[in-house]
RNA sequence: GGCGAGGUAGCUCAGUUGGUUAGAGCGCAGGAUUCAUAACCCUGAGGUCAGGGGUUCAACUCCCCUCCUCGCUACCA
């Protein structure tokens, strides 16, 4: 379907988890390209309805709301009010910005559930997950605590192992604790639905990669590939979990289950546009279930999955709703090098930034659109944030708008001179301020934000050139008309600017046009130069942007340099001690000093390194995850330590017949254990 | 290891289906100017397009190999 043949517009930004404060990082991901976009058509005057809402279900809250001793329902509150608060003080534009916790979200979700259970889309499965005895449910791979399996940590999750980032599955840990009771969680049968997404393959991947392999972004594409090409590939997927936080599932015999955070979550849009129309009067379906309307999903890249293939899946079996058009997911942003990351703290905050930027919401705006992750990872930095609102911003922006007006309050006392005859100066100047709408409005509509947004800065580049050329402060010397002229078509120029520029810097061209006293211009207002009245009156000039001092960056970066310090203490403090045991317990280790007679990299592995050790009671063959940090060579012929009663281990096809010892050192790096002079291989440690 | 995304000027990034001397902004160096928040405007320096092969009349662009970064994924007993 052609842009002109859609008759509305859904658009959707993703639903930010209320499990803390929004920082750049969401911005720039999703929230500032959406609401571009969206502003942009409504300026076109299109039908769209931009919808978003909190994300509160998932075991993250419900682990927060325990860390805290409150319920998850304060958590979700908390944040939630939080983000809508700051989102609207940011002006994303949301037409409207509900919460999944709402009961038409409930109803929608479970309706949704409930849908595909009677047509029989879901494997019904039974495994084995971990049960706390006490408090009488089942765990959340989050809720298991225990000592990792590859790094010693003693308090890794279920699903993954903080400290050294591996990924784990429960039934991996050592001492498995539950977190609820802090007793060891017995294995118990559940069950659960999945859904069969092999089914869908084929379908996916003709929408995606034949349909859409020209309109969707590179990145979005080579996800999608990497899922639906995958060597076993698409994986059912369990939509329902054991927990009692979250949208209970609404089939017999569930009880104590409830909908998979990611199968209820993107239907939340769809519950978010029934509230919206609800409560403004009128019919949401056509927003979801119309030909001619066309959905976009905005996110970040670690959405891709579920938006490109579990939701459409989802969609597509229910029937009757639309699938989106494109998903222009974004990269991420990384914060002056490091990734953001909101356990360590490593971000800027939209609330703190809203404090202490006041009124600066545009600079930021700005800022992350320049700077778009659009094609890979970016870089914030606040140096470049200085930089751009300095010379960019301030220089080329606001001082070309803050010319115009200060020259025609200076030489026509504030009242718009009409235009005289026109140079072959002022026709090209025209002719730009056609050209450049169409230009802009091409970038937004492929969802090239910062091409359109340099364009926009092109725009003003193209004004202070004109009056850099047409001088008005030496015409008025002599030749009034001549000075009217050009002040009119800079003035006119600012006017179409403020047009163009409004999706991008909202608070901005709010200014202008309360400068100029013009409202309700559109986008079919663009490119016209008489956008102002001859003799129309206009206010003085007010700045639009102020210069950033250094100190002002500085202070945010000293800030950054302190969270890093204090990471670094954190990191610094040594394991804490395991739990007491017996000498019983000690004496079951069988610990030996070993020589290594071989070793040599496992085929197809990157971390493992495959070693035969003189024990001196035989040979064994150890698999090693060092392979990374060191050599075959830096290994062969040397004295280590080793426990050699371990259970034999299969991996890759070889029993791993042992556990040689290391010492890892704060920044993971690993140490051989040696004894200080050559000893007997086979000698006892104890 | 598999899959995916990247590696282009000092910095941040564009380069759409292969087609002349590879672009922009910032920064830097000159110049011009003074209406403007010492801002604007003009000019210039600078790149073996990660490296190596290949296809082609022609390669940043297509193919193969290597190296580096990031993401997902598997093996650290």
């Amino acid at each position: 379907m052609k842009p002109s043949e859609f008759k509305r517009y859904t658009v959707t930004a993703a639903l930010p988890y209320a499990n803390g404060p929004l920082h750049i990082g969401h911005l720039a991901g999703c929230y500032i390209p959406a609401d571009i976009y969206v502003r942009y058509l409504r300026s076109q005057g299109r039908d769209v309805a931009f919808v978003g809402g909190s994300d509160e279900h998932g075991v993250a809250i419900t682990i927060k709301a325990r860390k805290e001793g409150i319920s998850p329902q304060e958590v979700v509150d908390r944040y939630h009010e939080l983000m809508k608060k700051s989102f609207e003080e940011f002006g994303i534009s949301f037409d409207h910005y509900s919460r999944t916790s709402a009961k038409i979200h409930h109803e929608t979700a479970s309706g949704f559930f409930r849908d595909l259970y009677d047509k029989g889309e879901f494997l019904e499965q039974t495994t084995e997950q971990y049960f706390d005895e006490e408090a009488g449910q089942f765990l959340a791979d989050r809720y298991i605590e225990g000592t990792c399996p590859k790094c010693g940590n003693e308090h890794a999750y279920g699903d993954q192992c903080e400290r050294c980032g591996s990924s784990l599955s429960p039934t991996e840990l050592i001492n498995p604790k539950s977190k609820l009771s802090g007793n060891t969680p017995v294995l118990k049968e559940t069950k659960h639905w999945f859904l069969d997404l092999a089914k869908y393959t084929d379908f996916l991947k003709n929408w995606i990669l034949v349909e859409h392999a020209h309109d969707w972004k590179n990145n979005v594409l080579g996800q999608c590939r990497s899922w639906l090409e995958a060597g076993d590939g698409l994986q059912a997927r369990s939509m329902t979990r054991d927990m009692d936080w979250g949208i209970p599932v609404p089939v017999e015999g569930a009880e104590g289950k409830v909908l998979y955070v990611w199968f209820d979550a993107p239907i939340g849009y769809i519950s978010s546009t029934k509230e919206w129309a609800a409560a403004k009067g009128f019919d949401w379906e056509p927003y979801w279930k119309s030909e001619d309307t066309k959905l976009v999903h905005f996110i970040g890249k670690d959405n891709i999955v579920f938006h490109c293939i579990v939701f459409p899946a989802i969609l597509k079996t229910h029937g009757g709703y639309v699938l989106p058009d494109n998903v222009p997911a974004n990269e991420f942003l990384n914060l002056e090098g490091d990734k953001i990351s909101t356990s360590r703290n490593w971000a800027v905050w939209l609330h703190e930034y809203l404090e202490q930027f006041p009124e600066k919401q545009d600079v930021l705006r700005y800022v992350l659109t320049a700077n778009a992750p659009e094609t890979k990872d970016n870089d914030f930095t606040w140096k470049d944030f200085q930089s751009r609102n300095n010379s960019e911003l301030v220089a080329i922006y606001g001082n070309f708008v803050n010319r115009a007006v200060v020259l025609t309050h200076k030489f026509f006392d504030g009242n718009v001179p009409g235009l005289g005859i026109l140079y072959d100066l002022d026709k090209d100047a025209l002719e730009a301020l056609k050209s450049f709408p169409e230009k802009i409005a091409a970038s937004i509509e492929r969802y090239r934000f910062r091409e359109a947004l340099s364009f926009v800065m092109d725009f003003a580049r193209t004004g202070n050139k004109y009056l850099a050329e047409t001088e008005p402060w030496k015409t008025i010397k002599d030749d009034k008309e001549r000075t009217g002229t050009i002040l009119n078509i800079a003035l006119n120029f600012a006017a179409n600017l403020a047009i163009v520029a409004e999706p991008f810097l909202p608070f901005t061209s709010a200014k202008i046009f309360g400068m100029f006293g013009l409202k309700g211009l559109k986008w079919e207002d663009a490119g016209s130069h008489e956008l102002l009245q001859t003799g129309q009156q206009i206010f003085e000039a007010a700045l639009l942007f102020d210069k950033i001092e250094d100190a002002t960056v500085e202070a945010q970066i000293q800030k950054l340099m302190d969270t890093k310090k204090q990471n670094e203490i954190a990191n610094a403090e040594a394991e804490p001690m395991k739990d007491i045991i017996t000498y019983e317990d000690f004496a079951k280790l069988d610990m030996r000093v070993v020589k290594v007679l071989t070793a040599e990299p496992m085929p197809k592995s990157k971390k493992l390194l495959r070693l035969t050790v003189d024990t001196g009671l035989g040979v064994k063959t150890v698999l090693s995850g060092v392979a990374e940090h060191f050599k075959p060579e830096d290994l062969i012929g040397k004295q280590v330590t080793m426990l050699i009663n371990l259970a034999p281990r299969k991996m890759m096809g070889i029993d791993s017949e042992g556990m040689i010892l290391m010492a890892e050192d704060r920044d993971g790096s690993l140490r051989l254990l040696q004894p200080n002079t050559p000893t007997s291989e086979g000698s006892t440690i104890s």
